[in-house]
DNA sequence: CACATTCATCGAAGAATATCAATGAATTAG
DNA sequence: CTAATTCATTGATATTCTTCGATGAATGTG
């Protein structure tokens, strides 16, 4: 057990290769995705926003609480939706989303501080 | 309560101006940064290895598991310690780092998805 | 002191992201 | 069918983020 260096007597002796990371690079970059779509004030707001409404909400309705363009709402609805946070539905011309609370409660944490006030 | 549209004459009026967003932009943008410091798959392993270790973790053994450099993982480490997710202590030369399980507690599928395994 | 080691910081390059204006697709009304 | 409305997509731009190489600061050794 050849060590790189004595510092001082003691055992500290860094690089002592511990415990390898278990998590792979794949599923790592599977959770810093969901991270990633909670990663945004404008998405942070707009799942507070649905939350906050006990019904559907459509996109028009979405935009004129922001001020950022219609695009830009599409925008991030895209990547919540991509991530399950929220649920679309169609009628008519009209997009309505509401938050996917099974996903959401997921992470318990981030739903508390995104629904609670 | 003038109505933009009628379409079909039922209630499928959008824009009813429900609720409005109850969080605020400066505190959603506080959330957004904590959910940043998760957002990278480098940072979520780096995590999950310090936790996988009872001990504390030197800097030069972390960059040992990882494909980038050590400025790099420095870089890292100071935005995990930036939020809070690791606590750091110097001792001679080196830098050893921990997970901090009173802040990464908080977020408990976080904590699940990036401690197991 | 000079020298080696560990780690943080700086400056720059490349990739990813947020945003917008313009356009396109889908639906409904007339 | 034509016109109007809602929303998604495209292309472009500015900002942010990840990464690197080089350097600097702090500490320990001889």
């Amino acid at each position: 057990m050849a060590r790189k260096r004595e510092t001082n007597g003691n055992d500290d002796t860094c690089c002592r290769t511990g415990t390898s990371p278990k998590l792979g690079a794949v599923r790592a970059r599977a959770y810093a995705g969901w991270f990633k779509a909670l990663a945004d004030p404008t998405r942070i707001r707009i799942l507070n926003l649905l939350a906050a409404n006990r019904n559907p909400v459509c996109v028009c309705d979405i935009v004129k609480h922001f001020p950022i363009g219609q695009p830009t709402i599409s925008h991030h609805l895209k990547i919540l939706r991509a991530t399950r946070f929220v649920l679309a539905e169609r009628r008519g011309t009209f997009m309505y989303y509401r938050v996917n609370l099974k996903c959401l409660g997921e992470f318990p944490h981030a739903a508390r501080l995104i629904m609670d006030v």
